[in-house]
DNA sequence: CAACCAACCAAGCAATTGCTTGGTAGGGTA
DNA sequence: TACCCTACCAAGCAATTGCTTGGTTGGTTG
């Protein structure tokens, strides 16, 4: 492993460099789109030097979004273990995913468009079992949050997991970092949308 | 054009069947993973013969699109035209898109998935023209929300567009037709959602 | 019956695709 | 100097892909 003078791990290795743009190609042309000379001509390299650093294009795909989603559920678990209520560990949820969004658009975008497919394959059954944990994590908030009285008891808290999911996640397809509107902005907008609803509050 | 006897045009021409058989394949494999001998193998045929009815695979899911656009936008200028009050019309254009999902799963999902890659071709630009008359829509419906009173007047109405546009579209990806909700049910439970928010009230 | 036609088959071509192989340039190291 | 290793090139192979072409079949129609 490629090392800085000073001893700390050099911040982006070539396989690194290359993961990135590979992940850039496959987010806005769709993975099945992009070819091996599509991913080398943006590095500037011919097809076959992929090779070097990849054994095939499905590993490329493969190691973006496993590194994504470990980051990712990191977070989550993080947020599930704190000591904070019910409403807040549900409104940090949300914002740490649209955090994520700005972070990683790219691989997010991947996973968005490609899981569905991709999970079929054998290699990437860890999709679907993060799909599961995923749901556990939102499943576990909500209810904490109709136990704790912050959220409605008649709540249908599968279908509200289900629309909280798609919602937060989609929104990679039209946000984009360095817009006019920051993560922080959306998230906050949307946990008011989310909590309170659109509708004007009748005078009683 | 083929007829029955008694002089209503058949319900389903052979063409129309495969466009129904390549619609099931792109919209769970993938455009770009489905070959035509998949498409052609699940009719029945063989690849050649495809190209008896459409000139391109290409054509298919142009055909596939047009004709579902074409049926939601009638739908939904329908609602425009009514003289329902505003936050009726808003629940009209919601239910209205759920059950779209509900009869056209297929075509929901091709363009869910495949609108923004294709979208960069010429030949699907009019995909680009949709989006924006559906922007309109929305757009129109939330404003005259507001104006009537019946929706929170500090509301962004951009960004709720994209929220109701986003979570009404990608529930494609986990409704299923036939299954334990009905598609009538998911939509007044998401207009709960979306109204009223999942927030307890304050006893006030 | 003769003509026609929609629907299909059989075979294969040309381009694209993921990937392989053998080799090379150049910087670091003993 | 001799060696090694990372990163790359040059060339091309094998499989897949969309699509073409010429021909066959079976039903319908004048």
């Amino acid at each position: 492993m490629p090392e800085a003078a000073d001893g700390r791990a050099q911040t982006t290795s070539r396989r690194e460099q290359l993961l990135a743009i590979a992940a850039e190609q496959f987010a806005t042309k769709g993975y099945k789109f992009t070819t091996v000379r599509d991913i080398a001509e943006a590095a500037g390299i011919l097809s076959g030097s992929l090779y070097h650093h990849f054994d095939s294009k499905e590993s490329m795909v493969d190691e973006v979004l496993r590194t994504f989603q470990a980051e990712l559920f990191g977070r989550y678990e993080a947020i599930l273990a704190s000591d904070a209520d019910a409403r807040t560990k549900l409104e940090q949820a949300v914002e740490v995913s649209f955090e994520t969004i700005d972070r990683h658009p790219h691989e997010v975008a991947i996973f968005q468009n490609e899981a569905a497919h991709l999970g079929a394959f054998e290699r990437f059954a860890y999709l679907a079992e993060r799909n599961r944990e995923s749901r556990a994590v939102w499943i576990t908030l909500l209810e904490d949050g109709v136990r704790a009285g912050a959220l409605r008891a008649e709540l249908d808290v599968e279908l509200t997991y289900r629309f909280i999911r798609d919602t937060v996640w989609v929104a990679v397809a039209w946000y984009r970092p360095g817009g006019r509107r920051s993560h922080t902005e959306v998230a906050r907008q949307y946990l008011t949308i989310l909590l309170d609803g659109i509708a004007a509050r009748e005078e009683s």
